[in-house]
DNA sequence: GGCCAGGGCAAAG
DNA sequence: CTTTGCCATGGC
C-alpha cells in the first residue's frame, strides 16, 4: 500500500513515545501492533507499507491516515507551540490496542523510553504468541515473580492486577469505548497502577480521545517554563492532545 | 556514583 | 484538597 499523506512522518512517530514497538530496519521501520507486523519504507513521494492486503484498512486506521492534520494547527499567536509544531509536524495520534496501551503506560511510569521498550520486548518475547503483545489471559496467568524478572520492578503487581481485571471482565476495555471522556478516565483509573496520567495516555493513544492532555514530567516542565501564565486549553478544544504531542516532541528534542 | 525517567499510592498536612 | 516519601531498574 502506497501512502502519500501529508503530515505523516514514521520516523517522528517511532520516537514520539506513544508506541514502543516501531523499530528502525534497513532504511524503514518494522511495526508491530494489533497482533500483526508490517514494514514501512520510504519511497519517492511517500511511504510504502508492506502487509497482507486484508490488513490495509487496519493499518490505515492505526496510523490515523484518514484524518487531516492540517485541521489541528497551533494558534499563530502561540510562538512556542508554533516552533514545536515545526519540529514535530508529521506526528499522528495512533489508534493502538487499548490493552497494550494500558499495560505499556503502566510500565512507563518513572522509566525512560529506551527502558520501556526493553520491558515491552521482554514481555512480548516471554508471554506473547509469535512475538506479539501478550493477551490479558497470558499476563494474568503469569506469576508476579516472573514479571519482576522482566525489569518491571514495583510495577509488576500493577501489571498483574490490571491484566487480571481485564481478563476477568471486571474492566471491559471494549465496552469502555462507549463511555464519554470523564467516565472513561474514571473506569481506567480503577485499575491498579493507573492514575490520571496513564489514563489520559490510554485515552489519547488507544481510544483516540483527542481532548486528552497527559501531563508527564516533560510537559509539566514545559508548561511551567514556557507558559507561566497558564496554557489555554480551551483554545485547542477538540484536539488539545495533538498539541500535547507536539509539545512533548519538542521538549524531548531539547532545542527550543 | 548521583541523577533522572511519559507516576501511582498511601499517609500526612 | 494539596504535599510528601517511597517504590525498582537501567541509561547516562
Amino acid at each position: 500500500m502506497f501512502i502519500r499523506q501529508k503530515d505523516f512522518d514514521p520516523e517522528k512517530i517511532a520516537h514520539s513515545g506513544q508506541c514502543f514497538r516501531m523499530a528502525a530496519e534497513d532504511g524503514g521501520f518494522r511495526v508491530r501492533a494489533l497482533g500483526r507486523c508490517a514494514r514501512l519504507s520510504p519511497c519517492p513521494g511517500g511511504y510504502m507499507l508492506d502487509c497482507p492486503g486484508e490488513d490495509e484498512p487496519l493499518w490505515r486506521r492505526y496510523f490515523d491516515l484518514d484524518s487531516d492534520y492540517g485541521a489541528f494547527l497551533p494558534d499563530p499567536g502561540d510562538e512556542y507551540l508554533c516552533r514545536a509544531y515545526d519540529l514535530a509536524r508529521g506526528v499522528r495520534i495512533l489508534r493502538q490496542d487499548p490493552f497494550e496501551a494500558l499495560i505499556t503506560f503502566i510500565i512507563s511510569q518513572r522509566k525512560n523510553i529506551p527502558a520501556i521498550r526493553m520491558c515491552v520486548e521482554k514481555l512480548c518475547g516471554e508471554l506473547g504468541e509469535e512475538g506479539n503483545f501478550p493477551s490479558p489471559g497470558a499476563i494474568a496467568a503469569c506469576s508476579e515473580e516472573r514479571l519482576r524478572g522482566m525489569s518491571l520492578g514495583y510495577r509488576a503487581p500493577y501489571v498483574l492486577g490490571t491484566a487480571r481485571m481485564v481478563n476477568e471482565g471486571e474492566l471491559d476495555l471494549e465496552a469502555c469505548g462507549a463511555l464519554d471522556d470523564q467516565a472513561l478516565e474514571q473506569a481506567l483509573c480503577r485499575a491498579p497502577g493507573v492514575g490520571v496520567k496513564v489514563a489520559k495516555c490510554v485515552m489519547l493513544f488507544a481510544y483516540h480521545r483527542l481532548d486528552a492532555f497527559p501531563v508527564d514530567v516533560w510537559i509539566d516542565r514545559t508548561l511551567k517554563e514556557k507558559y507561566p501564565q497558564g496554557f489555554d486549553m480551551e483554545r485547542y478544544r477538540g484536539y488539545a492532545g495533538v498539541m500535547q504531542q507536539y509539545l512533548f516532541f519538542a521538549a524531548k528534542k531539547g532545542c527550543l
